[in-house]
DNA sequence: CATAATAAATGACCATGGTCAATTTAGTAG
DNA sequence: CTACTAAATTGACCATGGTCATTTATTATG
């Protein structure tokens, strides 16, 4: 007979993320030791691996929640009617994404959803993604390409999102910057001349 | 005063590269452990961090190789001259770099230069691939768009190129295989009909 | 050839993420 | 209130990547 889970679990979950938001949020990303984390919230090393499969996982809820909040504020902006405003609109959250290499590189392994079960925050966050750039680019007063449908337009902005932030930490074809980059890659991608 | 190197060095270094190779013919590359290849190679594990920074290096140095070995045989073939036909071309290599996730996480970490000097295997095939999608783009006999330049068509076919191998790991949307991802997208990026 | 100088190799040791049998705490039934 | 059961917690221990002072091999020089 399976019992319900005690109050106390919740925060003690609630201590360990809380302990390693403050550290994160001294020390950045790359920097956090579950040592410090358990020494902070005051529990035994056992215990957070009783609430996170492995340190991956408390980044995940971390970044994913982060993730969040920068794409509420953005949906709660107006919708951007061209390719620069999408570019311009999407800046926020491409910025933190690239905060560190190691931040990105944490999205990128958790941004696919391995199984269907339990699709965490990354992978859910990519998912609002989506969804809320088909809105952006099915909405009936943008001068997008209509040959392709709304579905493939989003997929194409991520991808394109995805190579822009990447470069940013590329030594090599540096001279442009990130809004810059991801103007031109949308602008061709949703605008095409065609030939 | 600086000394030449000593041919021990290049015979050690061969030694523990052909240690990993093997184990890594039997075990995958997910599963190599360095205490096995010093191990095998029959040095002290010390050594090995003389030869690799860390144990990503030695990846690098092997996953690049053999990204470098596929990409010889899709240049020794014909140049593809439409969209299809490229995505057919980069198939094999696409099929290696996610043969497993620990292969696809390490080529996007190291796929991009952070420091000018010393250019390591995998960004240097990644700047092989974009030079040879320029000259594929940039044939005269294609029927692809012309307003934009080869180089940037080039950064776009890269982009869904790794798009279309992030969703293979991917349990959501996942009825399209990789091949046919990856035609729909370039058709999309290479030949768009317009607005 | 002897000796000094530098390169290469060694392995005990450390850092950090992660495991699990044993223990404590909270909820439940009588 | 007591006994019982499942959930939650603990911390000693393990796995694996990585470090570095010390030792050994190689090469240059008088």
């Amino acid at each position: 007979m399976t019992r319900a889970p005690q109050k106390r679990t919740m925060q003690t979950r609630a201590k360990l993320l809380d302990a390693a938001a403050d550290l994160i949020s001294v020390n950045g990303y790359t920097a956090l030791r579950v040592e410090e984390v358990v020494l902070k919230a005051g529990v035994a090393k056992g215990t957070f691996f009783a609430h996170f499969a492995d340190k991956d996982q408390l980044m995940n809820q971390l970044i994913g929640a982060e993730m969040d909040r920068i794409l509420d504020h953005i949906v709660a902006g107006p919708v951007p009617k061209d390719a620069d405003s999408i570019a311009e609109a999407l800046l926020p959250l491409a910025e933190f994404m690239t905060c560190e290499r190691y931040v990105l590189d944490i999205i990128l392994r958790y941004s696919v959803v391995p199984e269907i079960e339990q699709i965490e925050p990354i992978a859910r966050n990519f998912g609002r993604q989506i969804e809320i750039l088909m809105n952006w680019c099915s909405t009936s007063d943008t001068s997008f390409r209509k040959d392709i449908d709304a579905g493939l337009l989003a997929e194409g902005v991520h991808a394109f999102l995805l190579q822009a932030m990447a470069l940013k930490f590329c030594a090599l074809h540096c001279e442009l910057g990130l809004r810059e980059r991801l103007r031109q890659y949308l602008r061709a991608w949703l605008a095409p001349v065609a030939a």
